[in-house]
RNA sequence: GGGUAGGUGGCCGAGUGGUUAAAGGCGGCAGACUGUAAAUCUGUUCUCGAAAGGGUACGAUGGUUCGAAUCCAUCCCUGCCCA
C-alpha cells in the first residue's frame, strides 16, 4: 500500500509538503529522486545514496528486462534484495525508452515492438506485459506502460497517442495483481485540452498515485512552466503527485511551487560523470582549467562526503584522467547537492516561504532572470 | 665500418608532384546533457587577423619544377641487421 499524507500548503505558492507511505518506508515530499535505470545508480553503491539522503531511488522496468531479466530479479527476491537497497524503489515502465528509441521501435494499439540495441533482436511488450516486468521486479511504485511524445508533435499524432496512453492505462490498471501501488501517466504534450482530457480520463481509473510525462522533452523553458502550471491542478489533491524526467535546481523548485512532490532525473549523475558539478553558486564544470590549482571543496555549502574530504584540484585531475573515483565523488556530490535543496524546499514550505526562497536561490544560483 | 628502414603539426600516425595548413587517433581547450543505448556526444586545437586574407611549416641545406611533405644531391639524427 502506498499513500499519501498531506501536511502542509505553503500559504503563498501552494506548494505541498508530505509524506508518501511505502512498505519501504516514508518518503518526506517533494522530494527528489536519483534513477538507477540497471538497478544501480551509476557510480554510487546503495550505503553512498543513503549518506546523500536518498529516500527512494528509480529502477528502468526496460532495462531490467533485458538484463539481466526480470525472472533473475525475482529469483534473487525482487529489486530490494537484488540491488541491497531497502528504502522505497519506484520502476519506469519503459515508455520513456518508446520516446527515446525511437529508430527502434514500432508502436502499435496492442504495444510496442522493439530491436534490442543490445543485440539487435526483437522484443513485444504490451502493457500487460509490462506489469508483469514491473510485478516480478517488485518495486513499491510502478508505473503504466505509457508513450512520451516528443516534442514538437502535431495535435493529431498527440491526440491519439494520449488516448492510447490512456487505453494502455486501463489495460495496466487490469492486469495488474500485486499490492504494489501502480500509477497513471497523464500525457498529452503541450496541448491543454488534451492535458486535461488525459487527467479526467485517468483519474477515473483512481490509479493510488499521478504523473506527469511528456514535458520537460527539450522544449523552452516558459513552455514547460506553462504546462507543468496547467497540469498540476488537474491532479487529484490526496494522491502523490509525480513530475517525470525533472532535475535542474530551478525545475525542481519551479515544481514544488506548482505543487509536485516528487520528480526523478538522470542530469545529477550524468553530468557528474560528464565532469560537471551543481552548486549554491551555480554550475561548475570542475573539468575546466579554471580548477587546476583551487584547492577549496566543489560547494563551500555542501556537506557531502566529496566536500568534506577533496578539493576541485584533486577532483578535476582524477576526472581528467578518467579515473572512477572521480565520477563517484561528483556523483556522491550532485546528489546531495539536490536531496540538500529538497530539504531546504520542504522547510521553506512549512514556513510558507518557497517562493521567497526560490528568488533568493536563483540570484545566488546564477540564473538569468526568470522566464514567467 | 657495411647493409637496411626511417625522420610529418604537443604525441602517435596517414600522405609519395598541384584540390595539403596537411586524414585519423591521442592529448589539450571549451560546450551540451532533464522518466540513462550516455565514464557519452559536439565544437575547437601552427601563427597574425573580427573577417577577408596573410605569414610560417613535414630533420637541415641546396637543387629540379610553373608548382615539392612528396623528385635529386649533400649533411645531421634514429631504429634494426651484419662485422
Amino acid at each position: 500500500m502506498v499513500t499519501y499524507e498531506l501536511l502542509h500548503i505553503d500559504k503563498n505558492s501552494g506548494a505541498r509538503r508530505g509524506i508518501v507511505h511505502t512498505p519501504h518506508g516514508d518518503i518526506q515530499t517533494p522530494i527528489f529522486m536519483p534513477v538507477g535505470t540497471q538497478a544501480t545508480v551509476k557510480a554510487m553503491t546503495p550505503e553512498e545514496l543513503k549518506d546523500d539522503n536518498a529516500q527512494i531511488i528509480l529502477a528502468n522496468t526496460y532495462h531490467l528486462h533485458f538484463r539481466p531479466g526480470e525472472e533473475i530479479v525475482k529469483e534473487a527476491g525482487g529489486l530490494h534484495k537484488f540491488m541491497n537497497w531497502d528504502r522505497p524503489i519506484l520502476t519506469d515502465s519503459g515508455g520513456f525508452q518508446v520516446f527515446s528509441l525511437s529508430k527502434l521501435r514500432t508502436i502499435s494499439e496492442e504495444g510496442v515492438e522493439f530491436r534490442s540495441e543490445l543485440d539487435g533482436s526483437k522484443h513485444f511488450i504490451s502493457p500487460e506485459k509490462d506489469m508483469q516486468i514491473e510485478e516480478d521486479l517488485g518495486a513499491d511504485i510502478i508505473m503504466a506502460f505509457d508513450e512520451c511524445c516528443p516534442y514538437p508533435s502535431t495535435y493529431e499524432y498527440t491526440k491519439k497517442s494520449m488516448e492510447r496512453t490512456t487505453r494502455w492505462a486501463k489495460r495496466c490498471k487490469e492486469a495488474h495483481k500485486t499490492d504494489q501501488a501502480l500509477f497513471g501517466i497523464i500525457q498529452g504534450g503541450f496541448y491543454e485540452d488534451l492535458r486535461k482530457i488525459s487527467a479526467e480520463d485517468l483519474k477515473q481509473l483512481d490509479f493510488p498515485g499521478y504523473a506527469i510525462g511528456g514535458i520537460s522533452v527539450g522544449e523552452p523553458k516558459d513552455v514547460f512552466l506553462k504546462m507543468l502550471r496547467y497540469t498540476t491542478p488537474l491532479m487529484p489533491e490526496n494522491k502523490p503527485r509525480y513530475l517525470m524526467g525533472v532535475g535542474t535546481p530551478d525545475y525542481l523548485i519551479e515544481a514544488s511551487l506548482a505543487g509536485i512532490d516528487m520528480c526523478d532525473c538522470v542530469l545529477p549523475t550524468r553530468i557528474a560523470r560528464h565532469g560537471t558539478a551543481l552548486t549554491s553558486h551555480g554550475k561548475l564544470v570542475i573539468r575546466n582549467k579554471t580548477y587546476e590549482r583551487d584547492f577549496t571543496p566543489i560547494d563551500d555549502e555542501c556537506d557531502c562526503y566529496a566536500c568534506k574530504n577533496y578539493t576541485r584540484a584533486y577532483i578535476r585531475h582524477l576526472i581528467k584522467c578518467n579515473e572512477i573515483l572521480g565520477f563517484r565523488l561528483l556523483s556522491i556530490h550532485n546528489i546531495k547537492f539536490l536531496t540538500n535543496l529538497m530539504d531546504r524546499v520542504r522547510i521553506e514550505i512549512e514556513n510558507d516561504n518557497l517562493l521567497e526562497f526560490s528568488k533568493e536561490f536563483y540570484e545566488k544560483y546564477g540564473y538569468s532572470k526568470e522566464e514567467e
